[in-house]
RNA sequence: GGAGAGAUGGCAGAGCGGUUGAAUGCACUGGUCUUGAAAACCAGCGGGUGUUAAUAGCGCCUCGUGAGUUCGAAUCUCACUCUCUCCGCCA
């Protein structure tokens, strides 16, 4: 959520523009229409001066109610300050019933506002405009005509999307034998390198969350159509570990000697995908269920950008232990999420298709999510009052995007893949991934 | 699914119609003492929001959430959510 009063407050930020300036202009460079935050700002004002008058009136009932023991106790009549305040009060009663209504109209209003950007940032309108910022290692090269993953699963007979199909539709996979444990493997290695390596706690968490959890990180209200819900029950199946990772401290106050908290935890993630049926129809891209291992950090707000690149240098870790060329792009202002004030997206090669695909996405959310769910900490010293985090969270990786880059790039030209170091301990010595028998 | 108990400040835990925004303890902050620390003692100490230059004053709200009774509710009524205990069922 953006911060209100920021917007209210007529000081100068940098270049002498005032906050809500350079807000308007961070709405224009994320393609954003203006509408929402001329309409916040007018109700706001409305919300305000209905506020007032109605704690002035409060205040004078407030006033006025001891009075009546007094009077009693005196033996004097009280009949009079009996009905001014009832009448008092079910005016207010009225007031209140509006005042309601504009609030909820706030509430909206500013949870459908964006992040504002990071001054590094680049202006841009899509994807094109992103900054590529490294590059590890060169793209991979065949001497034979390298296949995609989908015929190099089926031929092996470890992928299989007809039975996947026939129990629940399109945009799901099964994997079979080396295939299912190499998706455990990576699992293990990613989870293993963040705690024993990086760090993080590991965590078990529900896959399942409740609207307010959704609305705490910025899915809710306004991507909805996104989400799985359950049918009858405010429960949906989360998109990502983000969700219920970042809400473990919604609504709390952490001591600062508690920060950084660092999260991860592998999950499934659900995505209905509405929004692109044409996309990425064929193989294992662009799924309705995918694994993914997740980071999440809680930090001091001094310290954010610094943890971030430490976080995105944690995920480009794992492909460079993975052996699988990369680029790291600096997302620009029409390409960044809503919640995010800065993200790298780290995209892998896939020889297939000749380009780069997304299979990490690192972000820095700046205090927007800690506003929305209610994440702060107590600074140390006096008088300190509690101030909200900044959360960081990102893929690292993506489980099912992985193991097709695997897939495809390690590839031999007898259609077998060959495993990567690093996995081979946990695929039992496996060194060859080779046809099902 | 059945039966009962509960939800109070960062935590623990009193209060059960009218100086209660809330005793007490812990934690935290400042001070005294000390070479330093600990202990002890003294003092301070919830959050949100409005007004404001203000983290100063003052107002309003806040004792799980939402409604209700009342001049007045942490305290009474109803609904909901969650937690715990017991029974049943189940991995």
């Amino acid at each position: 959520m953006i911060d209100i009063k920021a917007l209210e407050s007529s000081q100068e930020l940098q270049s002498k523009k005032t906050y809500l300036e350079t807000y308007r202009e961070n709405l224009r460079m994320r393609s954003f229409s203006s509408d929402d935050l001329d309409k916040l700002l007018v109700v706001n004002q409305t919300r305000k001066d209905l506020l007032s008058h109605l704690e002035s009136s409060k205040a004078k009932r407030n006033q006025m109610s001891p009075l009546i023991s007094e009077k009693k106790k005196k033996g004097e009549d009280v009949s009079d300050i009996l009905s001014e305040l009832a009448k008092l009060r079910d005016d207010d009663k009225e007031k209140e019933q509006v005042l309601k209504t504009i609030e909820a109209e706030v509430r909206l209003l500013s949870l459908s506002l964006p992040n504002m950007n990071d001054p590094s940032v680049p202006f841009g309108k899509s994807e094109e405009d992103n900054k590529i910022v490294k590059e590890f290692m060169p793209p991979t090269e065949f001497n034979f005509k390298a296949k995609d993953h989908v015929e190099l699963g089926e031929d092996l007979g470890l992928l299989d999307f007809e039975m996947s199909g026939k129990i629940s539709g399109a945009r799901f996979s099964v994997l079979r034998g080396s295939l299912a444990q190499l998706e455990r493997a990576l699992i293990q290695f990613f989870l293993s390198t963040h705690v024993n390596k990086n760090s993080y706690e590991e965590v078990s968490c529900p896959f399942l969350v409740g609207s307010s959890a959704l609305e705490g990180t910025s899915q809710l209200p306004k991507f909805a159509e996104d989400l799985f819900k359950i049918e009858d029950k405010d429960l949906f199946l989360i998109p990502t570990a983000e969700v219920p990772l970042t809400n473990l401290y919604s609504q709390s106050v952490l001591s600062e000697d508690q920060l950084p908290i660092r999260f991860a935890a592998h999950t499934p993630c659900f995505r209905s995908e509405a929004g692109s049926y044409g996309r990425d129809t064929k193989g294992l891209i662009r799924q309705h269920q995918f694994h993914k291992v997740e980071m999440v950090q809680f930090v001091r707000p001094e310290e954010s950008d610094q943890c971030h690149e430490q976080l995105t240098l944690h995920a480009e870790g794992l492909l460079e232990d993975l052996g699988l060329p990369y680029q790291r792009a600096l997302l620009c202002s029409g390409d960044i999420s809503f919640g995010a004030q800065k993200c790298y997206d780290l995209n892998v090669w896939l020889p297939s298709s000749g380009t780069y695909r997304e299979i990490s996405s690192c972000s820095n959310f700046g205090d927007f999510q800690a506003r929305r769910a209610m994440i702060r900490y107590r600074p140390k010293g006096e008088k300190a009052k509690p101030r909200f985090v900044h959360t960081l969270n990102g893929s690292g990786l993506a489980i099912g995007r992985t193991l097709l880059a695997i897939l495809e790039n390690y590839q031999n030209e007898d259609g077998s893949i060959r495993v990567p170091d690093v996995l081979v301990n946990y695929m039992g010595g496996l060194k060859t991934i080779t046809k099902r028998m």
